[in-house]
DNA sequence: GCCTTATTTGTAATCATTACAAATTGGATT
DNA sequence: AATCCAATTTGTAATGATTACAAATAAGGC
């Protein structure tokens, strides 16, 4: 656990959450692994420390972290919610090559006017879908490799 | 149906697709309600013309549509996917009142780059959540009349 | 009409999520 | 430190969308 448990403690007591055991470390997790993980990952890595973690649990804390604004639930992919320890409304980027899903810094001109065609705006979500700066990368190697060798 | 059949009959040859009653039907919904129904709403819709539809013959017509790029899979609803008879790139607004998912028209300078933070961008995908334009006038109306009446 | 193949249909399996009740925990009180 | 109480956690079962699959049906060429 990198993120401080202190620092843990008082963000839950912040939001008015009893930081229990499981709550800390599940916050602490998503904090230190900005990997956006579904339910599924967010167990297998979790039951690690905590063996008795329920995956009802994860899903009843996580509700109550999204509705207190402590974590945001992403509905990028079809089959299952991702779940981001970082709040504030940002972008994301998923590579159809690897799989992830990175962070963007996309500015917005309608959500910071607060409205678009009449419509009063209270969240924006947005993702983009593609091949990311690593696997490009990737691809080149893979391309140069292939045509050194032959 | 509003569409032409004929209209409908060729978007289907031109895609590959042999255009039997079903497709034709779908594909004709789709076109004329711009609702981005879910599946069930759609089978609700159609099985008042085509009795004998079913879900089954939805999902495959409408994995076939999407991979051939006549119609957009929406991810906005956590639960359904819903559909989408405009297949070209645009935003959307999901109204947390009356629950309508609206088209919007945004321009994102960050997708015309085709690139963001190094990463390649094949598709772009936006939302955003609120009040829509006719839902707010619902409530100015609300409070007028409850300012008026005492 | 008959044959072949694609499409449609019904049914069953899968799997994430939700519902629910019992077990456990942690803190307050004695 | 034992007891009590409410909140939290856990295990199990129900739900519901989606997928898998095989049989029934339809369409097109002969
Ligand atoms: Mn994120
Ligand atoms: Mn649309
Ligand atoms: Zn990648
Ligand atoms: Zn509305």
């Amino acid at each position: 656990m990198i993120t401080n448990k202190a620092v843990l403690k008082d963000r839950l007591l912040a939001k008015g959450i009893k930081p229990t055991y499981q709550r800390t470390a599940i916050l602490g997790f998503l904090l230190d692994n900005r990997t956006h993980p579904t339910i599924k990952s967010l167990h297998n890595s979790l039951v690690k420390t905590i063996p008795t973690l329920s995956k009802t649990t994860l899903y009843s804390t996580l509700e109550l972290f999204a509705a207190k604004g402590l974590v945001a639930p992403l509905t990028i992919d079809r089959s299952e919610v991702r779940y981001d320890g970082l709040a504030s409304s940002h972008h994301h980027f998923l590579c159809e090559r690897c799989g992830r899903i990175i962070d963007v810094d996309v500015s917005c001109a309608n959500s910071r006017r607060g409205e678009i065609g009449g419509h009063r705006i209270k969240e924006v979500h947005g993702y983009f879908k593609g091949i990311c700066k690593d696997c490009l990368k990737q691809t080149y190697k893979t391309n140069k490799r292939r045509i050194f060798h032959g």
